[in-house]
DNA sequence: TATGAATGAGCATTCATTCAT
DNA sequence: CATGAATGAATGCTCATTCAT
């Protein structure tokens, strides 16, 4: 029986280390991590450390990367069983993963999400919405009759950014008047009334179409 | 008619202070931000910064209460023209209010967005968001119609999230494909639809009721 | 009948700041005391205190006279009741007085104590000394017998050093060993004995000088 | 035989900065002296200080431990021939030694007991009393004829107060009418006399108790 | 390749002192 | 005379980064 080739050693010492990053961020928020405490975690010296990594910002952009892959790579394996859901299961489906995936570790991201202002985030939102709009597109394909539907790009980006933000936004500071349970239910009929709307009125509009000429 | 008397001393060293603070953020971003700095633009020594704030913190907090009159101040103004709007268009207002208050002053507001995750935010949302819902609350009654909404509060929830956050985040990292005028369209179709199913849940539920027993 | 002339309103003023300095240092030590805490204390406004005073260390000297002066006034006010005692009950008189001297005020002499070898207190200790020097001389000069002893200059020396300064300490650091007044009567019976034992031993030269010729 | 491994250069900087602490003290005292003065006389940068002290505070905490663990070395390496010695010898030869240790290195220590009370010097004091104390009943076993004296605490206590702060006092003020011999030669002489006076007024107190019952 | 001691620029904050009003 | 806002040098301390071993 042929092992699979081990991790290098320097790509489990890379991993030890963006590990540890997470965890100081959890631990102490972004102001009380130093390169100290991120190469005791990972349980290295700090020269080590730099031996791996530029400087502190590129430990923090491979962290961006490490989530950014997590995220495609939930959005990957979900892909089967999404296909197969109507529009709410699918939605109720990547909603709650996603804020599983949030949460997992600690809410090790869920906590990285208060610090991403300070950093250069546009690389990882593009990657991981890129996926979504793939995800998507293949969902479309399996459901052909939202071709129908007009600006598919505006929809999807509206459907995107209303759906996740306000997750986030209620992991980070939950609200007192309003479940978690709630905002999904309400999250995921909004956005269902808003595609049957943009259905409706683009058959409509077919029909006027087809009648006026 | 008599003047009153100008701003105090103190104010104006006071605003000049808060106001340097803004800018800072602005040109450097809040770790490129130093006491130092701040006092440099606000035209006074580092001393005198400790005369009139306690700390670094209690000046951050101080341009986050800022911030929080501006938004609703601005509110305030809206009030009678969007009691007088239909939903769409009440929308629009605000939204675009919102987004044109974000970017006054070199987008001032909307880049401390980018650090509101590492500053104790919530008492700021909290006042905000108590100011919008009290709006609406107003909208609601001058619209009675909108009194057969069921779970209000869900709604009101939702539809404030799901309308600002996309905003923000639009105005941080546009999306070539997205025009920013399509989006708040999309918003705003969005959740009129919503509302408006709901609505008809409601209505056809009121009538099934009446009819059943 | 007239009136006694009032103290200047600069005297009052200056007592007030020497005042507010003894009560900053016992309230905050030497290194909590700012001029802004003396001159908030005197009930004047900091550019008063400099008015008044070259600078800080000014104040401190104001105060070092100051206690120096209250010294010697007890030294004088002791001066009668002293030349009718005999030597033991003199150096209890004196040694309970300088202790209650030191702790009157919230023990604010005794407070400063721990800060004197930061300040130039030659000046001080020179005056204090001088005073307690002329008082003995007197004593002496009332009681006869004393004057033959030898070395004078020297026992007067010893006597006062080993007696003043182990008040301070017990008082400052008092020993659970040893109450306040044991040590007071050990230190009063060591001194009897030393200058019983130099009388004796003069006694014994001068007699074996006159049997000798 | 095989030569002790060096001092680790941890511990060659450990004393390099306790060294540099006295050497500042000595120059520029207790306020005049900067962690940045020291890191620099220690021949090393500030954020190497740190590496090694929490902070300045435990700086003058190691100088103040060197200190008190010299004079207990001093105590210990004086011991047999103290106890070889008569009293009188046995006290100015302790005296001598404590005075030429005060004024080693540039009146090292000397200088620093300006400030002891601007420290929480009870632990040093604490340590350097009992070593006194331990030396003294050594001698008192050795020369049982002193095991007479009544309240041997507090003669302890009175004569090693009356017999170190003079010489300190001297030290630092020297008065020029006394020299240090003299007054050496005084305290020695005076706790002689009233270890002797105590002894006679015992000897008298067991011979009335034996012929009064 | 790994180490961790060493670096020093930089930060927030204080406080004695000045001076325009 | 009195005020207190303004000053800015100075302080203790941190931490990302380097480099000799």
């Amino acid at each position: 029986m042929v092992r699979k080739p081990q991790q290098s050693r320097s790509k489990i010492t890379v991993d030890a280390i963006i590990e540890a990053g997470f965890i100081c961020m959890v631990e102490r928020g972004m102001e009380g991590t130093t390169t100290r405490h991120i190469a005791e975690t990972a349980g290295i010296s700090v020269g080590s450390l730099y031996e791996y990594f530029k400087n502190k910002e590129a430990i923090y952009a491979a962290m961006g990367r490490y989530y950014t892959d997590e995220v495609l790579m939930m959005l990957k394996s979900l892909a089967p069983s999404l296909m197969a859901a109507d529009l709410q299961q699918a939605l109720e489906i990547i909603f709650y993963e996603f804020s599983s995936l949030l949460q997992r570790d600690n809410q090790r991201y869920l906590k990285c999400m208060r610090y991403v202002g300070a950093m250069e985030y546009e690389q990882y939102v593009d990657k991981m919405e890129q996926g979504l709009m793939e995800l998507i597109m293949r969902y479309v394909m399996h459901h052909p009759q939202y071709l129908q539907l007009p600006n598919i790009p505006t929809i999807i980006y509206v459907c995107i950014n209303s759906g996740i933000f306000p997750i986030i936004r209620h992991l980070i500071l939950p609200n007192p008047n309003i479940s978690f349970d709630d905002m999904i239910k309400g999250v995921t009929r909004m956005i269902i009334s808003y595609v049957n709307a943009e259905l409706a009125e683009s058959a409509k509009n077919n029909a006027q179409q087809k009648t006026t000429p």
